[in-house]
DNA sequence: CCGGTTCTTTGACTACAGTCAAAGATTATG
DNA sequence: CATAATCTTTGACTGTAGTCAAAGAACCGG
């Protein structure tokens, strides 16, 4: 990756200083006016029902801090505290009729708030500014995200896929059949390797690598998380993959594809893949990929 | 202005909780690592010296409070506290060279922190972010700004014509002569206007309406200060004006400008200005605009 | 069913942020 | 030149955020 340039640095900063100090100091306040910014923030974040063991890896907060936080949601008669139905060493929180209403009044001065700061704006200026707000949130997004190899047999690993062959199912007319995903030990070792993408902790996304003929790799299972999407994810998948089998001193790797995702194609065809007649008869794949690289950088 | 859409409400949220949360107490948390939060952005604002009372009013920081977080960076040799030689009642709070050198590493670890988010991103894509963080900054202090009508003689309009005059003296190669300035008289009550743009209490641009003949008004020093450039806020004020002079009944607006001023001309024509003969002899012009005006709006 | 682990509660703290009011020093003003 | 206004300092607070450790209840694995 590039040095970071200097500019680059001190744009960043000027945005930040300007944004944290003006908008979000200002939310804070204004959402910490009732009762304390921390217990307003809870109330933001239990839905329908989370359990405490949630709340506290999901806010990294301190467990008497939180505990002691919701017994006074509690003792206001915001929230319901109950022992949790599947493990009763946990709780299960949640809000009351009266919890979801203090709820929805702070919504309502929140939007009161954000409404009040684009007043001064036009419409085509508020445009731009939703338009530019978007593409800084993805970018800073994608940023956060990080790829790492991990053992086809890890969690995360069978996690992703799993999730993949649910998307894959439920997106494909002829629906999709497990047993064509890449078996563990395909993508562990010397057999291939297993790229996991994460984002503060969650595995978003996943690419596989396995050996197909000496010196040709296959790519398979390249996926995001649709919560994850359009952010240009795949394409940080697909760099670390194609260098991995460089790496490993593979001169050709190949991909099929379904039509129906046109996108993933697209990726493919502007990262200097070029379609191929079939080399396997994979029962989902319809398209063929195949891309030469520059071997292993040094 | 048309109300806000619920869409452009919700993109702010998003934008504003994403960020807040995951950039800027990550931020505040990194700068405050070594000492109070507070003293730490003190550190930040004291530049080359400044009176506690002026710290006091940007901060927006109880006296009290500030004087004992000043006295703390004192007792640690960062700042040397003195009476200030204008006024005994004031107190002036500089940067020792320890107090500098503690600065330079409190921005190296910003920077340090800035540039490893920036890290995952290719360079262009850094650019796309930097632009459109650019973007939203610039939309976001425009809709900040406020611009209403003061007396012709108030400290904020001379102010604003101080301004407005130095900046066209340096500017044009024959020099500005004040006298060519409006005089308050003719802005003031019936007959004529003055607007003062504020962004966060400091005057930052300026409007002058005035009467020509009747039913034709003419616009004067309509001005930004250089640090509110490139934000629209020419625009706005114009708009302010040319709603000011329909409700006054004018039917025709004129008015002058340098042609060193391109943008100036090129605002002015995109906002429905014509190139006009010379209406008049003012010194400095030397190109005239007409605007008609479609009626007071009801 | 025993030992280790997980989750929550409680007690006992610390530090930071911030407010209010009184008082002293100095300057501006009628 | 007396009085009001301004600025800072000090004392005395309050509330919020957050940490740490001990202990009890429940669960999990062998």
């Amino acid at each position: 990756m590039d040095p970071v340039s200097t500019q680059h640095v001190a744009e960043f900063r000027r945005f930040n200083r300007y944004f944290t100090r003006r908008i979000g100091a200002l939310d804070d306040h204004y959402l910490g006016q009732d009762r304390p910014l921390g217990e307003a923030r809870l109330l933001f974040e239990i839905g329908e029902g989370v359990s405490l063991r949630e709340l506290r890896t999901r806010l990294a907060l301190d467990a008497g801090y939180l505990s002691r936080m919701a017994k006074t949601l509690q003792t206001q008669g915001l929230v319901r505290i109950s022992v949790h139905p599947d493990d009763s060493r946990l709780r299960r929180v949640e809000l009351t009729r009266a919890g979801r209403i203090e709820l929805k009044e702070q919504n309502r001065r929140a939007d009161a708030l954000a409404a009040g700061l684009l007043d001064g704006l036009t419409t085509a200026q508020r445009d731009r500014l939703t338009e530019a707000m978007g593409t800084a949130q993805r970018l800073l997004r994608l940023a956060a995200i990080t790829v790492a190899p991990v053992d086809g047999a890890a969690p995360d690993a069978r996690a992703c896929l799993d999730a993949y062959a649910a998307d894959i199912d439920a997106r494909f007319p002829e629906g999709f059949d497990r047993s064509d995903l890449v078996r563990p030990e395909e993508v562990s070792g010397e057999a291939g390797a297993f790229f996991v993408a994460y984002e503060e902790g969650r595995p978003v996304g996943c690419g596989a690598l396995r050996r197909l003929e000496p010196r040709v790799g296959e790519l398979r299972h390249v996926w995001v998380h649709p919560d994850a999407r359009r952010l240009g994810l795949a394409r940080r998948l697909l760099t670390a993959l194609e260098t991995e089998a460089a790496a490993r001193g593979f001169a050709v790797l190949r991909l099929d594809t379904h039509a129906s995702l046109t996108e993933a194609q697209a990726m493919y065809r502007s990262g200097g893949y070029r379609e191929i007649p079939p080399y396997a008869d994979h029962v989902y794949g319809d398209h063929w990929f195949e891309k030469r690289l520059s071997g292993p950088v040094s």
